[in-house]
DNA sequence: TCCCATGTTGCTAA
DNA sequence: GTTAGCAACATGGG
């Protein structure tokens, strides 16, 4: 699915597009998602995050969790025309929403209000001697590590090779191999890489595209992902592509020690 | 035709 | 208990 920061752009779109507003109809268009109940009628608090996950409070009281997965997106639709792949509309006097999801892996769930959450998400600081701890007794790599959403949430495969060699860590390292200055360069690298995507509004590699349709930028800032046989934008050495865990994973084998 | 794809879950076996 | 590996979900692009 999108990863963090294509979510949080999603997010930080959606706030100004209907929060506040009144949802005038919905209708489902995939019927994977007929659990889906009539939100006619509720207004959208507020719009929240947790990792990948995106969260909106209704004035009912109960919450609406959307899991985008793999190519879930939402597009702000103003004429008639909808998106290919439209799965899921929501009407606003101002504009309608579509869900659109050529895969169909995205979810809709309606839940009570999450609890605050023990995970750390990505784009808050995260504290280095948390993650050491975290990984004291894990030996799968500490790519999987990054990417099981159990300690932080919110890293997808392509942040994960990024914030690996940022942090000059072989993806494929036990998690518990970790020194505490080497989780300290995985904790600064991930606050800024997600953080630059977020600000490019995410990574559009192949088809990603926010709510109004448009790519992000983060791709352009791309230092290994996708990029296997290119040299290392750090030390010139000839990038590889690997498979961890049946996950693409792009690194250096010279500054990722 | 084959392989690959920003995610998650669940199974089996080591 | 942990992890690796695989399949499943389902579709499109190269």
């Amino acid at each position: 699915m999108p990863e963090l920061p294509e979510v949080e752009t999603l997010c930080r779109q959606l706030r100004k597009a209907i929060v506040g507003r009144i949802i005038v109809g919905s209708r489902i268009v995939d019927r994977k998602l007929d659990h889906v109940q009539t939100l006619a009628g509720e207004r959208v608090d507020a719009v929240s995050r947790r990792g990948k996950r995106m969260i909106w409070s209704l004035s009912g009281g109960r919450c609406l969790a959307f899991q985008l997965r793999m190519t879930g997106r939402f597009f702000w639709v103003e004429g008639e025309a909808l998106p290919p792949h439209t799965r899921f509309i929501l009407e606003f006097d101002s504009g309608r929403l579509a869900l659109s999801d050529p895969r169909r892996f995205a979810t809709i769930e309606h839940i009570p209000p999450p609890p605050e959450s023990a995970v750390a998400d990505g784009l808050s600081p995260l504290d280095a001697k948390t993650l050491y701890a975290a990984a004291r007794k894990r030996t799968l790599p500490v790519k999987s590590f990054l990417m099981d959403q159990k300690t932080v949430s919110g890293i997808g495969n392509i942040y994960a090779s990024e914030i690996l060699h940022a942090a000059r860590v072989a993806p494929r390292r036990p998690a518990c191999s970790l020194k505490p200055a080497d989780w300290e360069r995985v904790a600064g690298a991930t606050s800024e890489i997600l953080q630059r995507a977020v600000e490019c509004r995410g990574t559009s590699v192949s088809d990603w595209q926010d709510l109004f349709a448009c790519r992000g930028e983060y791709q352009d800032h791309l230092r290994v992902y996708g990029r296997a046989g290119c040299a290392c934008p750090g030390c010139g050495q000839t990038l590889r592509r690997d498979v961890i865990a049946g996950r693409s994973t792009f690194f250096c084998p010279r500054c990722q020690k």
